[in-house]
DNA sequence: TAGCGTCAGTTGAAGCATCAAGTCCACATC
DNA sequence: GATGTGGACTTGATGCTTCAACTGACGCTA
């Protein structure tokens, strides 16, 4: 019944296993030293970073959990913690009455200026410095076609059937740099 | 105060920043595959996957832990749920009187067993035939490298104090395929 | 064989993510 | 201008992960 599946290759195996890992063990990797040195998660950070790098610290909150490959939902909560804290704050948008802005704070801006160096540093450290520029070239553009991929098959499942999609966002972002 | 911080240049910084979203959004892909077709979480997959390739279809929990890039605790606990539904059953070992067995049921195997194509297929979809063997090849090698560089750092702190490591594998399984 | 440090695993509490409603607003249509 | 549909969040419940004790078992030393 299960025998014309394609299973994979030693080779195939292997590299996917290593790939399987990493996705695993270098997001816990980075999240130690942003919890130990200043008490953030990457979601959190990631969404403080983007704050900090948009005009007017400020960006609506759909834009702002596709920018943070999370969803809506996730978000919503997130923010709620960082506003806790003073670091962000909320408002209504005044041009769409159903978008709200969130806004960094100074103290919110503070928080990502002391936390960037330990961060990036670390990220030097575990993957931009380890690898050679070929390889993190060959890296990011392998991870390019894949999340293409991945967003393919998102729109697929859009079109097929009127479910909601994850985070449906258009890797229409290439301008980062 | 925090000038001397060596930042990414563009091409570093979008290759990271691909990287980053690909850690978030691949396992949230295939994760959502699993749950939908088989009700099962990517580490429980990972178990029972394990478990099934091992002799005697039996493995110690500090054993699978490590093979699943897990820690111990949420093993244990995703085991007791596995035990609950009848995949999996614990015993002690005969050897160590420490150490606990986990051993797939037949009807565990008969769930990874329907399983696993549908998970193979979309490893495939999404990554392995996705890429060319070279580009996969690189992108494995990349893992690798970073991965080794994170157990070295995991290292680095295990000698440098007392405290406990995060899962602290040594890495030694590249025995795999 | 008693004591001590360590290893292997379990457990309960706390925090975070996900899911499913639910609310409010905008826009198109009648 | 009333109605309906869909978009943009928010909120509460549920479940999983993590963290910090805690329990036993092993092995060494005396």
């Amino acid at each position: 019944m299960t025998d014309d599946v394609r299973w994979l290759s030693p080779d195939q195996l292997e590299a996917w296993l290593d790939l399987a890992a990493l996705m695993i063990r270098l997001p816990a990797a980075l999240e130690s030293q942003l919890q130990r040195d200043a008490d953030l998660s990457q979601f959190e950070y990631f969404v403080l970073a983007h704050l900090s790098e948009s005009p007017g610290r400020e960006v609506r909150m759909s834009e702002l959990a596709a920018m943070s490959n999370g969803s809506l939902s996730r978000l919503s909560h997130v923010v709620s913690r960082l506003e806790r804290k003073g670091w962000v704050l909320r408002r209504p948008s005044a041009e769409d009455g159903r978008a709200t802005m969130t806004w960094l704070t100074d103290a919110g801006l503070a928080k990502i200026v002391a936390s960037a160096p330990g961060h990036v540093e670390r990220v030097r450290d575990l993957v931009v410095d380890a690898l050679t520029p070929e390889q993190l070239e060959a890296l990011g553009a392998a991870c390019r076609v894949v999340l293409d991929r991945i967003d393919a098959r998102d729109g697929e499942s859009c079109a097929g059937r009127p479910g909601p999609r994850p985070a449906g966002r258009s890797r229409g972002c290439g301008d980062e740099a």
